[in-house]
DNA sequence: TAATGTTATTCTAACGGACCAATAAACGCT
DNA sequence: AGCGTTTATTGGTCCGTTAGAATAACATTA
């Protein structure tokens, strides 16, 4: 009877070890241990061999300070709320991976909220956590619309918020990774796909697409430039759109796609016309998620280093928490080129064009006998 | 000046709204206050009038309780702890997007720890997370090999520990799925990739293949069964195996891979040998990562369902903490069979015996002239 | 009218820790 | 001896909340 009650409090409150269980043991008083641990301004008078004794014991008695009282009276938490769109897929995963080393390296948690498209929830989680007491937020892949009331990162957030440091890619290295890389393989036509408008950053990767081309005297052919237009996450976002590509018979060597989820399904879509894949069409994808290793040629990309991303929007939280650094509306991070089977040395001669005329003639006899041609 | 104090007053305390706040100015006590608020027992001799008196006040002043008294108070934390090895991959991501689903539902947070294949760091993060006082742990692909001091449920537990509670698949049902496909496409001859000894349940999906195997009446040839034994994360894993296996030179018509990832690089070894999938060869894999289905051949696959086995064990872990439930020492998870391109019809013939003769032919003209043959 | 019972509300004591003011000795200095 | 300073320690208060005991006001009843 007894033995299941002491049981029951072992296994509850684990009979927990107090300043007050520590001081009664040394004949002290709570508040001298509480100064001694804490190194505090008032522990400077403490004797040296107090001090010893009391660390002594702590440790014998595997003492913790009690989290919640300590910040009841500190109005501290060393906590961050991350807020994601979803962590289910590569990419948050691998962000709050980088979070997580970060903070813990650093003594702080989190605690995470998805709120999986829906973003009325957005504001309530936001509450939630804030009577949690987290100290600042981290948001992935979330528009979010106005301040928070705490120092606030967001990882690749939709749009600017005054006060919301924004992670972003280093759009302009990562277009010029990928179109040197072309180029210095005597690539001339390269074909775009565009990221569909809602994606959060299609329309800055684009510029910056445009304004590397120009500088490398690339020339960029309307007539070579797709736009996706669905949010598909799988290949069958970039199949389509190469398909409609191919149709138009204007030759090209290259496709740079806008990642590598429309990259795998434009390959599929070249592989079925015929072309081979890099000997007729090098492509480029962007993101390096794991599957662009998997995949067959294993696909050349540009890398989000998506890790080091998650490390930086938790310093930068931390940052502005402790006051040690000033806000900035922006953080640009390095992109790395990785260099895969997808791309080769640019044939002279393109099959593109006529494979795909074949591909479209075969199609009609098949499925468009009334044709208007 | 002291615009800027408020300021900061506001930044960081946000001058908070306590019971005495609202007493105040209702000239109550904080006491009436709070168990009218909670419909404590007491507060049923709280009049009416009194009552709405103090809800109209608390929400108007947009009071919310402090977390950090309130649970100094009870004792209570609503936080569970959650003990990863890693989460940047699919796996543990999907995990914890389940567990964050039921948990979020239940008003109860998390914090994460990883322990990057560091085993000694786990008490340590146990501890931390103790200090911060939460009420249950989970751990997800970890090693643990005692007790934690409160409800614990291991996701794919490496082991049993006694009064911790494993979520694991059910490996007899996933065997029978994966055979039964097999032998409905008129397999016979079967080959099988073996997990590593150090993969956490290598062993248990062995010993349910073989079981199952010898309930359909498929008969397993040692000559046709290849061991893993390196631990890499790429396909790369299963490709020397698959090599290895077509050099034994014994026909085998399909192959049952122990994870995607190396039977995605068994595919590679197979069509680098001249082998159609699934024409020539019909490979099944296991897990189901997003890979899967991006791969060329789509592979046909058990999934685990980790968004769900993640909702189990966060369902697993409170109905303990509430007492709700008793203590289990297994919960199996029914896998799912996903069916895609890389199986199919066994041809009648097997060309894997000639074709790995062909290739082994290649090999030696190529690289090995001073043949022992 | 005093005892009893309701009803409405307040008071008090934790929860565990941190900080500050107070105290008390010990010490050096004039 | 008297005085200020340093050293070592204690006590009290507060952080915000809650549970239960205490009390006040008022009505009912013996």
């Amino acid at each position: 009877m007894s033995s299941s009650s002491d049981n029951q409090k072992k296994t509850r409150g684990e009979r927990r070890v107090t300043l007050k269980t520590i001081a009664g043991r040394l004949s002290l008083t709570p508040g001298t241990v509480s100064a001694a641990l804490n190194n505090s301004p008032a522990s400077k008078s403490i004797p040296e061999h107090t001090k010893q004794r009391i660390l002594a014991a702590a440790k014998e008695l595997n003492y913790r300070p009690n989290y919640f009282a300590r910040s009841l009276r500190l109005q501290r938490t060393y906590t961050i709320g991350v807020i994601a769109e979803e962590i289910g897929d590569a990419y948050g995963a691998l962000v709050i991976s980088g979070i997580e080393e970060y903070l813990r390296k650093h003594n702080f948690f989190f605690l995470t909220v998805i709120h999986r498209h829906d973003p009325k929830l957005l504001q309530t989680y936001a509450q939630m956590l804030l009577a949690r007491g987290v100290e600042g937020f981290i948001t992935l892949d979330t528009s979010i619309k106005e301040k928070l009331a705490l120092p606030t990162v967001a990882v690749s957030g939709h749009g600017r918020v005054d006060g919301v440091t924004n992670i972003t890619l280093n759009h302009h290295l990562a277009a010029k990774l990928a179109l040197s890389h072309l180029c210095n393989l005597g690539h001339k036509r390269i074909a775009f796909l565009k990221g569909a408008v809602v994606s959060s950053d299609a329309a800055d990767r684009w510029k910056a697409i445009c304004d590397v081309a120009d500088q490398l005297g690339i020339e960029i052919d309307p007539q070579l430039v797709v736009q996706i237009d669905s949010t598909d996450s799988t290949p069958a976002l970039g199949y389509p759109f190469a398909k409609q590509l191919l149709e138009r018979g204007k030759p090209f060597t290259a496709l740079l796609a806008y990642n590598d989820i429309s990259a795998i399904g434009a390959i599929w879509a070249f592989q079925e016309s015929g072309l081979r894949v890099p000997a007729d069409v090098s492509v480029v994808g962007f993101d390096d998620i794991p599957s662009a290793a998997f995949n067959s040629p294993g696909l050349t990309t540009v890398r989000q280093p998506l890790q080091r991303m998650g490390q930086i929007a938790a310093k930068t939280v931390i940052d502005q928490i402790e006051g040690t650094e000033e806000y900035v509306a922006e953080i640009a991070i390095e992109p790395e080129f990785v260099v895969r089977g997808s791309t080769g040395i640019a044939t002279s001669v393109s099959r593109t064009a006529e494979m795909s005329h074949e591909h479209r003639s075969l199609m009609e006899r098949e499925k468009d006998t009334a044709s208007t041609d």
